[in-house]
DNA sequence: CAACATTCTTAGCCAAGGCTAAACTGTTTG
DNA sequence: CAAACAGTTTAGCCTTGGCTAAGAATGTTG
């Protein structure tokens, strides 16, 4: 008998308020974490190329490259995949832009990303740390939590 | 002339506040975030060992698995690994075990973890969303910002 | 306009983290 | 105590996301 085993207390008394979540809660927590990491990368390559459209006109694969801290080869083989998947399009050579969905998924992302990087400054986090951390933390935060980081942010703005 | 280019601003005028981060910064950014993601999932691992270890007194691969809702192969593959990083012992077909770097990262992350959890509850976020959002948060918080949450879920229990 | 520089793509490599199927070990039980 | 079952490992596969090196396309400039 495994982790069923209901009797395990006998063994470790468990700490009260402190149990392991129910095997099937806490499997999910598990697989929704994963889940983000499949599209993570999508997300933040798509987010990126929106905002160099917006702000500088043109994405290149060069600038991608440079701003990911990656190799060319890698932003090449990734902008096949996103092609794929019908987020952008390209011509050999020539400047991406954004399909439709593209341009949902980058708006979407863009203030997702925002939401977070605002309320953690809100919270007191400086400029730098709170960029770093945004970048991580915007594709594991769910609606609900940045439904509230959003009203917190509007909160202390008001003081 | 691509990224560096300061002139871009005749092609789209920028948005005054809202403009990239300057390109070290940026690349800066995403590095973290994939970084973290190399370390997060031997993280999960030992954190979970620990509290397998702590609340039912043995970690066994099949309960891992459960709880990670993945297959025992893989299970028994990562093992494999985290035995390379000195991290658990383990004998064959047996209970697993952590060695004291393996106890250290257990206990770190499993703190980790808690301030997440506390600061999102005390945010008013409720507890299945808060633990799912901190399962994949807790990588992603710089130490700065986890003082910040301390701080505040403290100050929110005073109330 | 030819040569050089830059950008982009392709080919081929690697490690990580999944999976299934099959073999092996340990435990329980008729 | 042997058979059946539960747990573990191994083998072999796949995809993703990195890399370097080499070559092709484009842009720039003397």
């Amino acid at each position: 008998m495994t982790d069923s085993n209901s009797n395990a207390s006998l063994i470790a008394p468990s700490i009260p308020g402190d149990a392991l979540p129910p095997v099937e809660q806490h499997a999910q927590q598990y697989a929704t974490v994963r889940n983000a990491h499949e599209t993570e990368l999508i997300e933040d390559y798509v987010e990126l190329i929106g905002d160099l459209l917006a702000h500088r006109g043109e994405a290149r694969a060069a600038d991608i490259a440079n701003r990911m801290a990656v190799s060319q080869a890698t932003v090449s083989k990734m902008i096949r995949r996103l092609n794929e998947l019908e987020l952008v399009t390209s011509k050999p050579y020539r400047s991406l832009f954004l399909t439709e969905a593209g341009q949902k998924m980058a708006e979407t992302s863009r203030a997702r990303h925002d939401v977070v990087l605002h309320f953690l400054r809100a919270l007191g986090v400086k400029d730098s740390t709170a960029r770093i951390d945004a970048e991580g933390m915007e594709h594991h935060v769910s609606d609900e939590t940045l439904a509230i980081m959003q009203r917190f942010t509007k909160q202390q703005q008001k003081k």
